[in-house]
DNA sequence: TCAGATACATTAGATTCTTATGTATCTTTG
DNA sequence: CAAAGATACATAAGAATCTAATGTATCTGA
């Protein structure tokens, strides 16, 4: 099972900035498969949606890049910076929240029943 | 304080669904200001998403309508059909499992603190 | 009376994703 | 050793879902 589409918008930066708070610096492969890893295949990443989200984080100031060479293939790390910790924090806090409160507007009991 | 915009996102559908079957009659205004005054002002519903949503609803046969008239106002309540109550199990306990992953992610702590 | 609330609705534009496509290298397996 | 599948980057067209703005009209309270 894969959650509908549209569950994940709004959430995969977030998800994004955690990750790379927990590991210091990720590629984005990486983070594809550790999502997927991590959520038991519910949550699958797509590469068209990860790689804009990690060039927009980049453009933000909220992560850095390395560049490393696996044999003849390109790896880009990316880690966090000062900024993007302080973002990630926030992020997580706010999604946090609105998780809370979702599931209170979900837990809600009927009135009719 | 309001949440991002984005994380709404993908939820509306769902808060609709779920307050039509708490309360088995409401019309679109009331709906905004049930889910403002039930999470505290972090959620407010813009007209410009709510109506399409339930016209959707409408179209896809998950809610049928009934015209009020209040004075010379007209009011519009949305019920839930047999297959909207069907659906609403579907998308919340999707929600509440999807929520359940996400504060699982948000979760996990550092490898390297 | 007149501002603010109630109540419907539509539309242009922004954002965020999916799906498809492209390029290239590495690894495993028959 | 060839070919399939995995690894690894990237972009672009289009879909989906929202915001912000606008429009119409009525009701209510100060």
């Amino acid at each position: 099972m894969i959650y509908s589409s549209e569950l994940l918008k709004g959430t995969l930066k977030t998800i994004v900035l955690k990750l790379l708070a927990d590991n210091k610096k990720m590629y984005g492969y990486e983070i594809t498969q550790k999502v997927k890893e991590l959520t038991l295949d519910k949550i699958q990443i797509t590469e068209g949606a990860l790689y804009p989200t990690l060039h927009a984080l980049e453009s933000d100031g909220l992560v850095t890049t390395e560049t490393e060479f696996i044999g003849k293939r390109v790896r880009k790390y990316y880690s966090l910076s000062p900024s993007g910790k302080t973002k990630t924090k926030e992020k997580v806090s706010e999604l946090a929240d609105f998780m809370d409160t979702m599931k209170f507007l979900l837990d809600i009991k009927p009135k009719t029943a």
